[in-house]
DNA sequence: ATGTAC
């Protein structure tokens, strides 16, 4: 049973025992703290801090939930020159999930007289769900290559998109350490279906409108005036990502002995970051965050032609695009000194501060967009990395599940869950009803006091509010 | 998250 003190309000924090290295810290207030017996997150994030060369503490963000070894909300670091580990559980199952948002030069007074006509035009275009179906049919392996290795720069490069996306892009669009050599045939063969695919669960396209501004200065920065129509989608590397993870999580569970690693839980395997298999994780990883990059990629295309199409307002700008399940190799300062890290975040936004090297010039001024979606009908935050983050420059990702989704199912049915959304004004567009039912916002906790969260525990800053519109579902 | 199962 973990024991947790709260140091100050907004963080919690768990004593090092046992095999912990670090302390856990959480990010949360009382109420937004899982119960321990039926969420077994706190275990999960002492567990994380007996890993090899992790520094500073493993933390948890205020959306934190239980995971695949480690928390969804998790992030950790580990000294790579102290024999740090980098493991596949840290990143989760679904590489380089993450957001990407639009922005149309369209109130959404305007666009509600066609609203309708609009989701239509989505629907038919944005491939999603189990079926099969991307918005790239993909010939050749030597083409799945060019992605894993370009990523949105070579979605571009081929005509999806304009050159000034990639300005917007984390990693302008590509990491440059991708090596798709180690990758799978299997995941291969799944990769090459799914370019430009919703997929399902709690990945979306959805219409929204600016509802609130909270910071003009930043907003004004961003292109978030009030009433501005935007589109947020969310989605990942599909089953090319899922098979990396399932691949690397085999191969380092056996090879954890012979680096003399033990882990108090197997879906903790890891190997050190400068080993074969670290490697060789690193670098399949880094191909399936540009998969992932590319899918958003296409996907905004989709938009933009459907925006084209009905509202002749197709020149959607690309406010950002940001991963939140990645492990990158990163310089920070711990203990008064220059340390490369492997920080892992895991359901975990990057959010780089004003100033930083990697924001392009003109966000350079007022921080990295932190892209926050809420659950369905909810809405979803935009807010902006801040000077000395306390988590190595992360926030959280969203409202973060509070109900599985066995129990989602029972609280509420489809046809209840649609009629509230049309009742909201909110039109909704092929959603499978047991999809649907599960994605209830009921299963989720409560943005506001996330986000709140957040801002208090100096992880980020408040920019603005997006209030839905109109969602597309897998 | 995921051809919801090796």
């Amino acid at each position: 049973m973990v024991q947790l003190v709260e140091e100050r309000p907004y963080r919690w924090r768990i004593e090092p025992e046992g095999g912990m290295r670090v302390p856990g810290v959480v990010f949360a207030t009382r109420e937004l703290l899982p119960d321990p017996s039926e969420d077994q997150a706190l275990a999960q994030v002492a567990a994380v801090a007996t890993l090899r060369g992790i520094v500073e503490a493993a933390y948890a963000m205020p959306d934190m939930h239980w995971g695949y070894g480690f928390p969804i909300g998790g992030v950790a670091a580990t000294d790579v020159a102290a024999g740090g580990v980098v493991s596949p559980g840290g990143v989760g199952f679904d590489i380089s999930c993450g957001v990407r948002l639009l922005l149309a030069d369209l109130h959404v007074d305007d666009l509600r007289p066609r609203l309708d006509k609009l989701m239509d035009a989505l629907d038919v275009s944005v491939p999603r769900g189990m079926r099969k179906g991307a918005v790239w049919r993909l010939h050749s392996q030597a083409e799945l290559e060019n992605i894993l290795a370009g990523g949105a720069r070579y979605a571009v490069e081929r005509g999806h998109g304009e050159p000034g996306d990639l300005e917007r892009c984390e990693d302008r669009g590509a990491v440059a350490d991708a090596d798709p050599a180690g990758i799978g045939s299997r995941a291969r063969e799944r990769g090459l279906q799914q370019v430009g695919s919703l997929g399902s669960g709690n990945h979306f396209l959805e219409v929204e409108a600016v509802a609130d501004v909270y910071d003009e200065e930043i907003a004004e920065a961003y292109g978030l005036w009030q009433g501005r129509v935007c589109v947020m989608i969310h989605t990942g590397s599909r089953g090319l990502g899922h098979q990396i993870c399932t691949d690397a999580v085999k191969t380092m569970q056996a090879a954890m002995t012979r680096y003399g690693i033990s882990v108090p839980d197997r879906q903790l395997a890891c190997a050190p970051v400068e080993s074969h298999e670290g490697r060789a994780y690193l670098a399949a990883m880094a191909a399936a965050a540009n998969y992932g990059r590319a899918n958003r990629q296409l996907l905004g295309q989709a938009a933009r032609q459907a925006f084209d199409r009905v509202t002749g307002h197709g020149d959607l700008t690309l406010l950002y695009d940001v991963s939140h399940n990645l492990a990158k190799l990163e310089t920070h300062q711990v203990d008064g000194g220059t340390r490369r890290l492997c920080v892992h975040r895991k359901g975990a936004t990057l959010a780089l501060p004003p100033g930083h090297a990697d924001l392009p010039p003109d966000l350079r001024p007022v921080g990295q967009p932190v892209l926050v979606p809420g659950s369905m009908g909810v809405g979803s935050y935009v807010l902006a990395g801040v000077p000395g983050g306390p988590a190595f420059a992360s926030a959280c990702h969203g409202a973060g599940r509070r109900l599985s989704r066995h129990q989602a199912v029972k609280t509420t049915s489809a046809a209840t869950l649609r009629a509230e959304l049309e009742r909201a004004g909110i039109a909704v567009r092929g959603a499978s009803a047991r999809g649907l039912t599960e994605e209830t916002p009921q299963a989720y906790k409560d943005l506001d006091a996330v986000v709140e969260v957040c801002v208090q525990a100096g992880l980020a800053r408040k920019v603005a509010k997006l209030a839905p519109v109109g969602v597309v579902k897998g």
